[in-house]
RNA sequence: GGCCCCUUCGUCUAGCCUGGCCUAGGACGUCGGAUUCUCGAUCCGGUAACAGGGGUUCGAAUCCCCUAGGGGCUACCA
């Protein structure tokens, strides 16, 4: 079934999962999972300065939230193992070499105030700030000696001065670049270890990387990787950049939008599927109606071809919705399950979940669409585990005040003598109180949803009233807690 | 500055490749109405876009050119 599609995604890490690269990596699987290849995950830490194992992990936590599983990567290894660019220096060095034995790199010398001296003169002279190249014509004898007594150097790529290099794009199509305008850029650092494009360059063919995925701020390096797998001798993989995903003022995503990272959403109450089924639609779409997707349906209808080329603002709204609709499609069982592990997890003391879980799927099928998350199913459903609501007051305003206290009473009085202890019953007796009172059931149905709920908002207050049971409902009726 | 990419409702997008079916479709948001037990629930309805200018053509959102705007790269960051 494979047609030995392999595709990666190569974070480096010096954060958290931001929604960009959740993006990026989900395109990969998704492309992975619906063609039959491997998903690769693959570190790119050769930024010792910035990387961390921290970052290391919030990312794969995020991944394996989002959804994601990686067939070749940290944990679970593979065959190119290892996946963590920092352990894979040796590659790199002998890449190096080989290329500048071959005479495509060399040593450069230059410290990097001189080059920053070279770069100013260029611009004096009115050329593009440029290194120049003086190390290139250094005779390769003299060069080797130099480097054998230990003299500092980064190793450089001999990019060609004419020509022009192509890209093939799977979504954009053919690119051209000029090749002088490229200068000979650093291959090695001074510290030995490799720049991003080399190190992805030797990495996605060593690890057989057929399809380069990535976001489209790397259009720009691309001519430089087609210039090195050229030069190495490599087989030159297909190409897609993904367009970039943007804030509300259309400039970069950045914490200034307020969330961005995918661990901030979790703990948001978005549900894993939401934020899938969100991303996905972040550059991409079936047919432009379609909008929920569940993995598996993404997995399914996913392709390179329907993604996009312009660059799309992230919208927490649509997030929002999208995360609800997976919610509501949630069984009234699997949602028993979740509110008693969030409930718990918020420190409220429950009966273990076998023991509640019919009352618990009975509650959530009462409050049916109303909730669509976790929070949301908290926030409305707690109370029924704890002695009194916490009331809303601009409810209690509206609704407890004047006769209310007293017509509540009287309600529960009447309420006491209800059984069996039914939502019909006990609509049947408050309208027969209200009829009695010479008031509008509304007037009394009103305070006592706020009074039972401490909230104006509720499903069927009757059915709310016959799920809390009738001691709870009459002690909330006469106990006044809504005045403090 | 140079090079590259991008440009359809406020937002995500369909349509563009293979011009006419587009008086430009869907969704989120938003606005309005309905539902007499409320609602952030439900139902119904409205709102709003082809960046601008030239061409090509009988006909252009769709093809070509120019301008403008946005973004990216231009590091011994990734």
């Amino acid at each position: 079934m494979s047609d030995g599609i392999r595709v990666r995604f190569a974070p480096s890490p010096t954060g958290h999962l931001h929604v960009g690269g959740a993006r990026t990596a989900l395109y990969n699987w998704l492309y992975a999972r619906k063609t039959g290849g491997a998903f690769i995950l693959r570190i790119e830490d050769t930024d010792a300065a910035r990387s961390s194992e921290e970052s290391v992990r919030g990312i794969l936590e995020g991944l394996r939230w989002l959804g994601l599983d990686w067939d070749e990567g940290p944990d679970v290894g593979g065959p190119h193992a290892p996946y963590f660019q920092s352990e894979r220096r040796e590659l790199y060095q002998a890449e190096a070499a080989r290329l500048v034995a071959e005479g495509g790199a060399y040593p450069c010398f230059c410290a990097p105030e001189a080059v920053e001296a070279i770069r100013e003169a260029e611009r004096a002279a009115g050329r593009d700030p440029n290194y120049d190249g003086r190390c290139g014509r250094i005779p390769p004898g003299e060069a080797a000696r130099r480097v054998a007594a230990g003299e500092p150097h980064v190793i450089r790529f001999r990019s060609p001065d004419e020509g022009e290099t192509l890209l093939f794009d799977v979504i954009r199509g053919k690119m051209a670049f000029r090749n002088e305008l490229l200068e000979d850029f650093v291959l090695v650092k001074g510290d030995g270890l490799p720049t991003y494009n080399f190190a992805v360059v030797v990495d996605d063919d060593a690890m057989g990387i057929t399809h380069v995925i990535r976001g489209d701020d790397h259009i720009s390096n691309s001519p430089r990787h087609v210039l090195l797998y050229q030069a190495l001798g490599y087989k030159l993989p297909k190409f897609a950049h993904l367009p970039m995903i943007l804030g509300a003022d259309k400039t970069r995503l950045s914490k200034r939008h307020g969330a961005t990272s995918v661990q901030e959403f979790e703990k948001q109450g978005i549900l894993p599927a939401g934020m899938m089924n969100y991303l996905a639609l972040l550059g991409w779409s079936l047919d432009g109606k379609t909008e929920l997707f569940t993995p598996r349906k993404l997995v399914e209808a996913f392709s390179l071809k329907r993604v996009g080329s312009n660059p799309s603002v992230f919208d927490p709204d649509k997030l929002a919705w999208l995360s609800g609709e997976h919610f509501t499609r949630l069984s009234d069982d699997e949602k028993a399950a979740g509110i008693h592990a969030f409930l718990t997890g918020q420190g409220l003391a429950l009966p273990p979940l076998d023991a509640i879980r019919p009352r618990l799927a009975a509650l959530v099928g009462l409050m049916g669409k109303r909730i669509k998350s976790w929070p949301e199913a908290a926030e409305r459903l707690g109370h029924f585990f704890r002695e009194r609501p916490d009331y809303d007051p601009e409810a209690v305003a509206e609704h407890l005040g004047g006769e209310a206290a007293g017509r509540l009473a009287d309600l529960a009085g009447r309420l006491a003598g209800v059984a069996p202890w039914e939502a019909g019953a006990i609509e049947a007796a408050l309208r027969e109180r209200a009829e009695a009172m010479g008031i509008e059931a509304a007037a009394l149905i009103h305070p006592l949803r706020v009074a039972v709920t401490g909230r104006s908002v509720s499903p069927d207050i009757f059915s709310v009233c016959e799920l809390l049971g009738s001691d709870l409902t009459r002690a909330r009726l006469t106990g006044r807690g809504w005045e403090g």
